[in-house]
DNA sequence: ACGAAGCCCTGCAAGC
DNA sequence: TGCTTGCAGGGCTTCG
């Protein structure tokens, strides 16, 4: 399930090898995505060069011929580079084709992912231009989330993985950033302290800059044959832990639904 | 205007 | 063993 961490690892991975390729070819096998992808695509991309590419949120972008192809991987969306001449998989929804003879592949099993074209101004389209600021950025700090959450009933963790407040913060992440920062998920985002935003805003820059460090590493991928979990997973301190005992305290950590996300967390050490 | 709930989808795991 | 059920979740949409 990619996270702003893994979509900045899959941009990272494939932008070199697809920078000044020219588009030789699309195949588009399933159209049914998060939104219909448009079926007039390939005439689009065809003979385009792509000239850039760039991360927001979790949103891919691709400059392509003056438009820009948008991206995004939802939860089990995956972008890689493979050659033209592998024969897809069953949910390897589309392939660009470039002049050198590899591909750009995109697959998504549960489909919750999308492929839309914007000939005009991306910052313009109506899923970017209501997006908050990067995490990882200057532009966001305490007083972002102070400001922007007085007066709010809504809890803090809903808060912060508003896209509107503030990009790229996910469920996993955000349950880690609150325990580290000692807030409790549930507390009214507008009753929270300039202070303790500053805390916040620290441990959530912290856990997103450490897991693109490890170059994104999510739970589920990286269980091998061997059955053994992937280091990340052993790192989260309270994702996936409820009932265990709290890693501060040794209270058992509780877990209730926020939002139809699983919320974990130290009733003891977050206030 | 705000906040909560619903919905899209498939793979996996648990329960019967 | 094979079915059914539930859960996972990003983020937009709809409802109250």
């Amino acid at each position: 399930m990619p996270e702003l961490p893994e979509v900045e690892t899959t941009l990272r991975g494939v932008l070199p090898h697809v920078l000044n390729k020219v588009i030789t070819a699309v195949t588009v096998r399933h159209y049914s995505l998060r939104y219909p992808v448009d079926n007039k695509l390939p005439s689009y991309l065809l003979g385009r060069e792509i000239s850039g590419g760039y991360r927001r949120g979790k949103y891919l972008l691709f400059l392509i011929g003056g438009g820009t192809l948008m991206i995004h991987l939802g939860m089990s969306g995956s972008l890689r580079i493979v050659n033209a001449s592998l024969s897809p998989d069953k949910h390897d929804h589309m392939d660009l084709v470039l002049s050198d003879g590899k591909a750009l592949r995109f697959t998504d099993p549960r489909r919750f992912g999308a492929i839309l074209w914007l000939a005009d101004a991306p910052e313009q389209h109506p899923l970017l231009h209501h997006l908050g600021p990067e995490p990882l950025t200057d532009a966001f700090g305490g007083q972002h989330l102070f400001d922007r959450s007085r007066k709010k009933t809504v809890s803090v963790k809903s808060f912060i993985m508003d896209s509107h407040t503030v990009v790229g913060v996910g469920n996993i992440y955000a349950n880690e950033a609150l325990f580290m920062a000692g807030v409790h998920p549930l507390k009214a985002a507008g009753k929270i302290s300039l202070q303790r935003y500053e805390v916040l805003v620290t441990t959530i820059k912290t856990v997103l800059a450490d897991a693109i460090r490890q170059g994104g590493t999510t739970l589920r991928d990286f269980v091998g044959g061997d059955g053994k979990p992937g280091y990340f997973r052993q790192s989260l301190k309270v994702y996936g832990r409820g009932g265990e005992p709290c890693l501060a305290c040794g209270r058992p950590l509780k877990e209730v639904r926020l939002a139809q996300r699983s919320t974990v967390y130290c009733g003891y050490c977050q206030r």
